[in-house]
DNA sequence: CGATCTATTTATAAGTT
DNA sequence: TAACTTATAAATAGATC
């Protein structure tokens, strides 16, 4: 669209390059202004001439957030790895890098303010252990149960045996022997069937 | 250009907005790599529609690459600004991140790592996951041994029913007494001063 | 719906200042 | 060199299939 067609290659002339450079530049950016109006959409466009200068601009959300967006999206199939997993198994730098960097924006969604490198590490870290504080709480409840269960048994126990030493006793009373079972409480003289303790 | 000129503005039509949305998209992207070839230049568009899809392109070098670019560029820009300041006005994570790379860098790190503090705290959260594995396979120790314990204990139990049930015998050998404490095996007379069982 | 057509508008290459 | 002009190519709105 101009006096003449152009055929869509390497423009040699520097001079021209960079003067078309400039004005297609503008109208990407316009082209750009115009589909998120228009359609009201989010568009970034990043632009680095040949002599390596960058030129950005975004329309809808800030560039931050719409990148944010691209490297979530991109990072999702590794999301869901477990990072110690993919620790052990020898993860490149590049990969370790997606993961970690779409975590952090899975903790970091809403843009909160910081004010060091330890709160993000710790916010890091909230996030990544949730699921397996989860795990370790129900872990713990587990283990409450049985020390419980462990401990309702050595009490049935230990009636169980002082009412047999209760019961030796009257069979041979010359015995003197005690130690470890010698009983602290009695009980009545029925033999409990079950103690009701467990279940 | 196009049968009537429009205005550019919000199209209210959902419908027609997806369909502008999709030409322009592609009239953008091969905007965009015109100028790339055109201008040897590198080129990225992203674009958010109003559903929410992402939509990216490329050309030149890598989405990664120019994003990256756009990226250390940016931190440049911040990287001189009073970091607690910075922080009040709601730095993002990733712009925090931006700066304490960009730190490094100055400290100068060589430059294949300027990753690398992302990378570390991969490293970080790797190791951190790794002494959780350690947590939880010790609590699952833990509950194996009180599972084990459980276990004794219930037999130890069961010896002792028996064991009182048969002296009741001895004593009153005519009752016909049993229910649940029936027992089944028998052991010596001599009541057991402690089962071997715990510790 | 999505692809194709075409009347028009828009972008821009080259010329001009 | 950059800004303005203009002839023309290209993009696309709305229609049609």
């Amino acid at each position: 669209m101009g006096r003449r067609k152009v055929e869509i290659k390497r423009i040699e002339s520097k001079s021209s390059q960079q003067v078309t450079f400039c004005k297609r530049r503008n109208g990407l950016i316009e082209k750009a202004r115009q589909l998120s109006v228009l359609c009201e959409s989010s568009v970034a466009i990043l632009m680095v001439s040949s002599t390596g200068k960058l030129y950005s601009s975004s329309f809808g959300d800030s560039m931050a957030k719409i990148i944010k967006r691209y490297e979530i999206q991109h990072a999702a199939a590794l999301k869901n790895m477990d990072l110690a997993e993919k620790s052990r198994n020898y993860l490149s730098h590049k990969e370790l890098l997606e993961i970690v960097k779409c975590k952090l924006d899975e903790a970091n969604l809403d843009d909160a303010s910081v004010e060091s490198l330890i709160y993000l590490e710790g916010q890091f870290k909230a996030a990544l252990s949730v699921t397996r504080a989860r795990k370790t709480e129900l872990m713990w409840e587990l283990v409450k149960n049985l020390e419980e269960k462990e401990k309702l048994l050595r009490e049935e126990n230990h009636i169980l045996v002082s009412q047999l030493a209760k019961m030796e006793k009257k069979r041979l009373p010359e015995t003197e022997d005690e130690g470890a079972m010698s009983s602290v409480n009695s009980y009545g003289n029925s033999p409990p069937k079950t103690l009701p303790l467990l279940k």
